[in-house]
DNA sequence: CCAGCCCTGTCCGATTACCGCGAGTTTCCG
DNA sequence: CGGAAACTCGCGGTAATCGGACAGGGCTGG
């Protein structure tokens, strides 16, 4: 496993993968913030393109990702992140949303349990994901992040690219 | 867990408990009655003090309960069933003032829940609470049944014993 | 006897819906 | 103009509900 890392508006983030696929991205900083593995080996050139996309996605010039992914899920949580990337960007869904999605209407806890194990924030887009009453409830990089996330989301959403 | 049944103005009540203490009362009969659970076992002995201090009650000879009580209750529930035995006899109170009382004004609803569940209606006077506007609005039993109850302590508060 | 392995029970969470209220506002009549 | 009834919204706590992670017990095979 090797990792870069990439500094952004929103701290430093932690990329991690095997060379071909993106498996991980963190948030080194912040309460529950993880660095990499001790074993893990440091190199920045696999990662180049996931950080262009990145920094271009922050810079709001970018709106979908293109990048080969590798998260580790369980079935259900699989069908959760497919769930998840069907949303479009500067929209939000609730919960109950994409448990009806999955044709779960009852699974609404356990899709929030699934979204909080999202092995690859901002790319896979948990953070569009926010409480029925429109409550922010929750997320992996802080509220601040969401916040900051779904703000700049929203006024790009506007603009026509 | 054993029961016992006794007779009453407002209907037949379902009495049950360890055989130590009493944890419920009951309204076998009505809308959301319920009967003993098929594995309770019937003893009427162990409720003969309950059942004597209820029917004295129901004649209008006794205005407080002395028996040991061990109501299942979440801690806030605990704190509301507290604040209900702290009424007097033949008054009344509203579930604002109740809320007050716990120093948490504004958890009216949460107190109407707690009120809702009580697991020993009449021992613990859930009837004595009304809406602030004076409306009955609500008794496990029944309306009727608490506006009877209601009546049967007004009228005995102003005598003397 | 011990190391797996599976099964079960339990607990936890980035949820939701419900409720025995209350206060403020609107509506509608007299 | 009142005043009452109907509506709306905010409020706090709980039960229901579903996956997943974990712990512990019992079983099996070596």
């Amino acid at each position: 496993m090797i990792y870069s890392n990439l500094d952004s508006p929103i701290g430093r983030l932690l990329l991690a993968g095997d060379g071909e696929t993106l498996q991980f991205i963190r948030f080194p900083s912040g309460a529950l913030g993880a660095g990499p593995e001790p074993q893990w080996r440091r190199e920045d050139a696999p990662f180049e393109a996931a950080a262009r996309q990145l920094t271009e996605y922050f810079a709001g010039e970018r709106r979908a990702f293109d990048l080969p992914l590798a998260p580790r899920a369980t079935p259900f949580q699989a069908r959760v992140l497919a769930a998840l990337q069907a949303i479009p960007y500067g929209e939000t869904r609730s919960y109950k949303d994409i448990a009806v999605a999955l044709g779960e209407p009852r699974a609404v806890r356990a899709v929030g349990s699934a979204n909080g194990s999202n092995p690859l924030p901002i790319v896979i887009p948990c953070h569009r994901v926010i409480g029925s009453d429109g409550s922010l409830t929750g997320f992996g990089g802080g509220l601040e992040t969401k916040r900051f996330l779904l703000a700049l989301e929203a006024e790009r959403a506007g603009l026509f690219a």
